[in-house]
DNA sequence: TGAGTTATAGACCGTTGGTCGGTATGATAG
DNA sequence: CTATCATACCGACCAACGGTCTATAACTCA
């Protein structure tokens, strides 16, 4: 095979979008080293040239996705315009709207990601994104604390909460994409009922009425999950 | 090797029991095949002859686990000398009772099933337990909505938020375990916190006062786990 | 005793993640 | 314009893995 040199923090771009393709459509473990060398079209030895294991590459990939979906969050848990609660559902609102309906290259496909062999990846994923999140969270729920927005409660404790909440996500969706039908349709439908659900535990956690916390308008997954199926994106560059 | 025939439900169980010690030991991923049929001192041919796979034989262990954690919970959601709250409490205790302080042959060992590499097994323990349990958590909760125990809220949804605490359990002490010192000490730290805190967090979806819900008294899994430690069971029959 | 089924053995297979010795390339200095 | 050196890359190779297959020993029952 001819010899292609490239900049090396292209390459490694490059390889980590290979990689979340085939991580994300056919899972962790079916997808192979080999493949996604290939896929790349790189050898073995330009491959550890960059990464140390199967294991170093999925990690990068979920640093990569908590920094995606950090950039545009932070300035909501600094915008003196809004109290905490405001503060509170736009950072929810805007995880949310990273985790769906960013473009393909971000984010991935609803299809694919909450798939049960996917568990390893979401997970890591989670953890990557929760690092990087739970400080602003925590920070807005001491602020309604304080001012007593919010019930008092242990602010660490309910960021902890709150990203629990986006892994729960995955057994839900994974199981009724895995029953019967394997329609989106009961995974969508799973997904809207958890998010209701969240929000309610959440006000009362917060000691807020019923209503209060607002991660999306109601039909909202359902609206985007509809217009993404059609569009079908999400391969790499 | 000799041939030796045994009783097909017996070996079953010894090759259950075996599975079950490597995999809590070493991961299911780091776990072979060859491993668990080398100490089982059994033939390849044999162990497919009673799973058709190892992902199988992962699944026919949390089925075991889920009905060992089961047993002795069944009665509890129909003592008649408990109101709704007082049934609850009774199956959040016992059920984390089978999870902590059972024989070791039953739930395993706390050092162990939360390390990192042991997500997948407990993952599916969770998933088996959660189809097990969930039933019974649904009635419980449906009586105490309609006597007015409990505010209201769907029943399936505080099932499903109940059986994800567990889950949320995990990511918690393996970063403890993993994280600095590695130190038993931080993992039962951020267990207990954790405990404390989804207390208080179904307290509130209930709409009772904070404390009402108690799955264990404080200090409760420092006493078993130091306990436990110094006698270092674990090993199968 | 013999036929049929079930439980066991173990050689074998394709694939996998990972290693290793080598080589082409680009930058730097003389 | 070289000589040098680190870097980026190649691809053959490897042990180990999960899984398959054929053969056969042991049980069952007529």
């Amino acid at each position: 095979m001819p010899r292609v040199i490239k900049h090396p923090e292209l390459r490694r771009e490059e390889l980590l979008d290979h990689a979340q393709a085939l991580f994300l459509t056919q899972g962790y473990d079916r997808a192979s080293l080999n493949d996604v060398i290939a896929s790349a079209g790189i050898s073995k030895g330009a491959f550890y040239h960059y990464f140390a294991s199967k294991e170093a590459l999925l990690e990068a990939l979920a640093d990569r996705f908590a920094k995606q979906a950090l950039a545009g969050v932070q300035h909501i848990s600094d915008d003196p315009g809004l109290d905490p609660l405001g503060r509170l559902n736009g950072l929810l609102a805007q995880s949310r709207r990273a985790k769906i309906d960013t473009a393909p290259e971000a984010w991935a496909l609803f299809e694919t990601i909450f798939r049960p062999e996917n568990l390893v990846l979401f997970h890591r994923i989670n953890l990557a994104a929760s690092a990087s999140f739970s400080p602003l969270l925590v920070r807005i729920i001491q602020q309604g604390v304080e001012d007593g927005t919010f019930r008092t409660f242990d602010p660490e404790g309910v960021a902890d909460i709150v990203m629990q909440f986006g892994m729960a996500t995955h057994d839900v969706v994974a199981k009724a994409i895995a029953g019967g039908d394997a329609d989106m349709e009961m995974a969508i439908e799973a997904l809207e009922r958890r998010v209701r659900l969240y929000e309610i535990a959440l006000d009362r956690i917060l000691g807020l009425p019923d209503g209060s916390i607002q991660i999306g308008e109601p039909g909202y997954i359902r609206a985007v999950m509809t217009a993404r199926r059609k569009s079908g994106a999400g391969k790499p560059s």
